[in-house]
DNA sequence: TGTACATCAGTGAACGCGCGTTCACTGATGTAC
DNA sequence: TGTACATCAGTGAACGCGCGTTCACTGATGTAC
């Protein structure tokens, strides 16, 4: 399963590690609510008590879970911005398929972070650690947008809608909502969809939009 | 809390519909996964054991309240689109507004809609039933679409990028990860966004967008 | 190198809980006479 | 109109279950001497 390092703790040596794994895989499946602590020591071959000598409680991996999955979301938003270069359209369109990649591959850690709303008194860290980052992952898309800011669009909406279009084709591919066909997969939308914004915005035009074919 | 129908059954007289709103409500206000059997026969004033004179089990109730949220939720997206008249881009608004303000006003309804994944043979009809009612729902999108698609996208690829906006901002404001600033209410933006999609597709410029302003 | 010790990760039994579901029942209701 | 009866919606006790969490414990490990 999880990459196997060498045991270099105590009885387990990376229970904590065997763990988060262990959430994320079981989210992965079944969904935020089908995530139990004592499945998740179930699979990391523990007992069901042995989790508390890590996290303080169930919604304490969560948040953990939750965390890593921001700070991971950071890292490739970023990274598709910086690798496009100069050209702020393609570094658009690059962050977009960033976004719908780590939806797809990371469908456990992407649903604690939409899922997971920390609630009392001992979250309220874990809930502003988590709003910091969600600020973080927004800043790396409205920095792109603003140097495309050309058109008739406050640069700051125009990320907001990439933002929700972006989250609406994920959330719809990964309910199955969405035809198997080429033409709407996940990515040819995307990257239609923001050729389109951009272009109806004023913008750079981008990438020419396909043209029009039938099947 | 419902409106009280007169008690014409034997004891609760109308437990059913009693059911089916508890558990609306409870949806709404904890989530999918908050929902319980038990809890929505509590707010009914009644035992647990009493559901299953009107539900073969848990999921029948969950499967029928998302085929009532899809009705009900094809009747206000046609309405939208009748009650617009000729002009195909008013239509289209006035359906992303429907679909904003079915998920913002029925939010019981929506996460049932799209989370509700009746598992098990008993649920097969259902599940079908559901796929039904969702290509109804995106007919009535689809529909209009194709009356204004004299642009470059093949219309149903338009369709699905305005649903997926729409259903994107629905989500992001759900989870209150939108900001609370005027240019960034939901209905603003995808009046905007669906504004800037169609002009960038070539159709019909439909409301001009908002002139930028800052603040 | 060998031994004694402190550390602390993981154990396993136990707890109270609320869940979904079943079952034989009861008693209010509508209806036939 | 009044009575007897069949119906069946709702009861309440019980079930087995898996959950999150606690607790005193145990035993493998790293380290000091």
């Amino acid at each position: 399963m999880a990459k196997t390092l060498r045991r270099r703790g105590y009885h387990h040596g990376n229970l904590r590690e065997a763990l988060v794994a262990a959430a994320r895989r079981l989210i992965a499946a079944r969904g935020p609510a089908g995530f139990t602590l004592s499945e998740a020591a179930r699979q990391a071959g523990v007992s069901a008590a042995a989790p508390y000598r890590h996290f303080a409680d169930r919604d304490a991996l969560l948040a953990e879970l939750a965390r890593r999955g921001f700070a991971e979301f950071d890292r490739r938003l970023s990274a598709a911005w910086r690798g496009a270069g100069q050209d702020a359209g393609a570094a658009f369109l690059r962050m977009g398929e960033a976004y719908l990649a780590f939806a797809r591959e990371e469908p456990g850690y992407y649903a604690a972070m939409f899922a997971a709303r920390p609630k009392g008194r001992r979250q309220r860290a874990a809930r502003s650690r988590q709003a910091a980052s969600r600020q973080t992952s927004f800043a790396a898309l409205e920095r792109a947008v603003t140097q495309l800011a050309t058109g008739d669009l406050d640069p700051r909406q125009l990320a907001y809608l990439v933002w929700a279009l972006s989250h609406g084709i994920a959330t719809l591919a990964a309910a199955g909502q969405l035809p198997s066909t080429a033409r709407f997969r996940p990515e040819a939308l995307l990257r239609d969809g923001v050729g389109a914004l951009l272009a109806g915005a004023g913008c750079a035009p981008g990438p020419a939009p396909r043209p029009r074919r039938r099947h």
